[in-house]
DNA sequence: ATAGTAAATGGACCATCGGTCAACTTGAGA
DNA sequence: TCTCAAGTTGACCGATGGTCCATTTACTAT
């Protein structure tokens, strides 16, 4: 008989294999001492080989594992980013549904600056990386494009008349800013935070233009 | 005699010599090289050493004038800055002195964008080359402390309330956000600077709050 | 159990890049 | 013309992201 034709198979049945059970260990692996080195140094001295050293790994085991130092970052920014996306989609206001769309914005963006705070290395390193990279968009990266959803939203809500896209884009560059960057890093998220209300209440009042 | 005694030099009197002809022949094929390759490539495809033998030199000869790639790109900026500068500081209203701060900020966002757009690849690799410089901070960069300085101290003029300088970094971020740069690059520097224009009247009518 | 197989592994290897350097050439002042 | 500081050069360096393939390993059907 031919094993493996696709039709013989048992009650396992799904189109892609799970994960092997060694290589999600090491995937946990690599993952967790990425994120320990950028905690400790900045993101031009982490390669992926000190990486995989640090996961215990061979370097060709990182590149297998997520195809390339963007990907790396990228999984790692998907984890962090996971929690919020979930608030904002169904938590309680002003983050999450119900409250006024100026609320709900100001409060998002108070939360990705604090989230920038707690991660400046990751976000500095996940910049690069996709800056890097070669056929990589940052418009393919789905965190940003959920973020920048979520955002032109509210502001198409409260200000139907502007271009929200181009705003949302606008407010959200701000994160990548080296010296706003750097701040966030030193803890002081709470001016970035400021500025966004600042920028915001301005955008929302200023409607009779 | 000594020749060379400091005290001794004649009519051409001047601390640092001139630049020798050919040397300052070179730095003029590499500029020129540089804008050219960067007028048709992505930022990532100019390596130096491409400057270089586009330009008809060594590659030495580029460290040697301009330090390093950072160097290189900063001076190609301040080539493309100086004439908005002037603009700025003598040039007529509303860009120069003599308008409404909400005007001059209006008008002078714009201009950035209009930069921006002619010279895209130009500012992503100035951007990408500050970013990987060692010890480099954009804080160092004089175009960015210029610019900085006009745009801060046109929101102080209008909004005193407010955090200026870091509203400021906001705004001037935005210039390196891939998807609005990919804009700019595109020609479309009407879009970015509208919405330059709607936050900054937004924020200079929001005083109310 | 066990054998068969796809998946996973690791590290030598590669191309490229920014940057350095020491030997050599050249322009310009005296 | 003579001298030497200034300029030039390209081989070389260390590091990095990424590739490759011979080898090992974890599943699964029997």
């Amino acid at each position: 008989m031919d094993r493996w034709s696709i039709l013989s198979m048992g009650k396992n049945c799904r189109m892609e294999r799970r994960e092997r059970a060694d290589a999600a260990r090491n995937r946990q692996a690599i993952l967790r001492a990425a994120e320990e080195l950028l905690r400790r140094h900045p993101p031009e001295q982490v390669s992926v080989e000190r990486v995989a050293t640090a996961a215990g790994v061979g370097k060709g085991t990182v590149f297998h594992r997520f195809g390339s130092r963007t990907g790396l970052m990228r999984e790692l920014m998907a984890e962090r980013a996971r929690e919020l996306e979930q608030a904002v989609a169904e938590g309680p206001p002003p983050l999450g549904p119900g409250a006024e769309p100026e609320a709900r914005l100001v409060a998002f963006l108070a939360r990705v600056a604090e989230l920038g705070a707690r991660n400046g290395n990751l976000m500095a390193a996940h910049e690069h990386a996709v800056l890097t990279a070669k056929g990589e968009r940052r418009e393919d990266n789905p965190i940003y494009v959920s973020w920048h959803r979520h955002v032109s939203g509210l502001i198409a809500e409260g200000r139907p008349d502007v271009d929200a896209e181009e705003i949302a884009h606008m407010l959200l560059g701000t994160l990548h800013m080296e010296p706003i960057a750097s701040q966030l890093r030193a803890g002081e998220h709470e001016r970035l935070a400021a500025g966004f209300a600042d920028l915001v209440k301005g955008l929302f009042r200023g409607a009779g233009g």
